[in-house]
DNA sequence: TCTGGGGTCCTAGGACCC
DNA sequence: TCTGGGGTCCTAGGACCC
């Protein structure tokens, strides 16, 4: 069986906070989120005292200053270059390294036998050392089990060795279900509704049972929790699906030419982040939401998506795209509260070339039909996708597959077919 | 008045096609 | 014009994570 370690940062915001400051260590500590809104971090004394993740900071301060509890906003640039250290250190621990999220990785570490709990202790006192964060370690077989691990290593002495059947039994019965990695309140109420209400009774649930009244997702959960691998280490950077960019707002916003704006700012800056990765889009997708904290206000939640003709990278189209976007969705008299862009169907842009001709008003004939079941034939389904909008319609032909450009040249197709 | 932002994966339901 | 089954694709929304 290969080890899985997952190494985590304790505490990673408030004590990269420390690092800088010794006048925090030992004293109740949190971090806020943009805005100052809300609890994203908090020191082991600031836990102690009852705060919660993600506690509102505006109902929370008198609280706060009665505990003498220090209060930093958030820095993610010295985060985020904290966390390389830390990567780059444990990547030279192995060479089978997954960087999970900024505060944790996950490591293959097999060929140390019964050496792998001293190797573990090293790592740690060595990302202590050089950088100052303190790490716990979860070992097993799988994610899931490595993730309950890191858990009852936070609680002892910072590394937690799950490879035996007994020792994941003995160590799951210490655990509630909603400390398992994916399980969160409401998987806990479906859970509740089949009888199963510990992860031992998960663990040792019948799948087929899971998978009808919970989910794939929890059947997979299940046989990781047997021990049997179902997520490997994802050692590549996977290219991302999909960017955001969103934003509460201070207050509520009741004119359109004011969200229009915000959305506007938002695709500019998703269209930026997009290209930072040499990527391109043909789908965009803008929401926007009230305030669901005001439970005495009318609620309105809605997010529509437009597909472009073709893959682009270009910030004005779809800031104008948002525009056309927003237009379906505005309503009079909302106050809207938060709004953001979604940037879809992401794919390398330098495969996608610009020229491009689209057929204002292509109809669906009888030789369109049969013209793309010839494609379909010759070139399998995957090869051609459709983009509408409205009552245009146009053929892309995926570079790959045939030529070096998309096209959406209905004459050019025919000739293909 | 003040409750984050950025992601992934899955599923239900409707549109559309043969 | 009606009937209908089987299948795919798309969208919106849910749930969860850090």
């Amino acid at each position: 069986m290969r080890p899985v370690a997952l190494v985590d940062c304790n505490n990673f915001y408030a004590s990269c906070e420390r690092l800088f400051q010794p006048r925090l260590r030992g004293k109740p500590v949190v971090v806020l989120s943009n805005n100052d809104g809300c609890v994203i971090a908090r020191s082991n004394e600031a836990k102690a005292i009852g705060i919660a993740m993600g506690a509102p900071w505006h109902l929370s301060k008198e609280t706060f200053k009665r505990h003498g509890v220090i209060v930093r906003s958030s820095n993610y640039t010295l985060y985020g270059d904290i966390s390389r250290r830390v990567m780059r250190i444990l990547s030279t621990f192995t060479p089978h390294l997954e960087i999970y999220s900024i505060d944790e990785a996950f490591l293959g570490l097999e060929g140390f036998g019964d050496r792998i709990e001293g190797h573990a202790r090293d790592i740690r006192r060595t990302v202590l050392q050089w950088t100052g964060i303190p790490v716990s370690i979860g070992i097993a077989p799988t994610k899931t089990l490595a993730k309950a691990a890191n858990r009852l290593a936070k609680r002892g002495n910072g590394v937690s060795l799950l490879m035996t059947t007994d020792a994941q039994s003995e160590a799951l019965a210490q655990l509630k279900l909603t400390d398992l990695w994916g399980v969160a309140g409401r998987m806990e109420k479906r859970l509740a509704a089949i009888d199963i209400t510990s992860p031992l009774q998960l663990r040792d649930a019948d799948v087929h049972v899971l998978r009808q009244h919970a989910g794939v997702v929890i059947e997979r959960m299940a046989l990781e929790l047997r021990g049997i691998s179902c997520a490997g280490l994802l050692e590549l950077v996977p290219q991302a699906k999909s960017i955001m960019c969103s934003r509460s707002f201070g207050r509520a916003v009741t004119a359109r030419r004011e969200l229009e704006e915000a959305l506007s700012t938002y695709a500019e800056r998703a269209a930026a982040k997009m290209r930072r990765q040499d990527l391109a889009t043909s789908t965009i997708q803008v929401f926007v939401t009230t305030n669901p904290f005001k439970a005495q206000e009318t609620q309105y939640t809605a997010s529509t998506t437009i597909t472009l003709p073709v893959a682009t990278a270009n910030s004005t189209k779809l800031v104008k795209a948002a525009t056309t976007a927003l237009a379906r969705l505005w309503r009079d008299g909302v106050r809207y509260k938060k709004a953001g862009v979604v940037l879809l169907d992401l794919v390398d842009a330098r495969t996608v070339q610009a020229d491009l001709w689209t057929s204002p008003d292509l109809p669906r004939s009888l030789r369109l039909m049969q013209a793309m079941d010839k494609l379909n034939a010759v070139y399998g389904r995957e090869t051609l996708s459709l983009a509408s909008s409205g009552r245009k319609v146009a053929w892309a032909l995926r570079a790959e597959k045939r030529s070096l450009r998309y096209t959406t040249d209905w004459n050019e197709l025919l000739r293909v077919a």
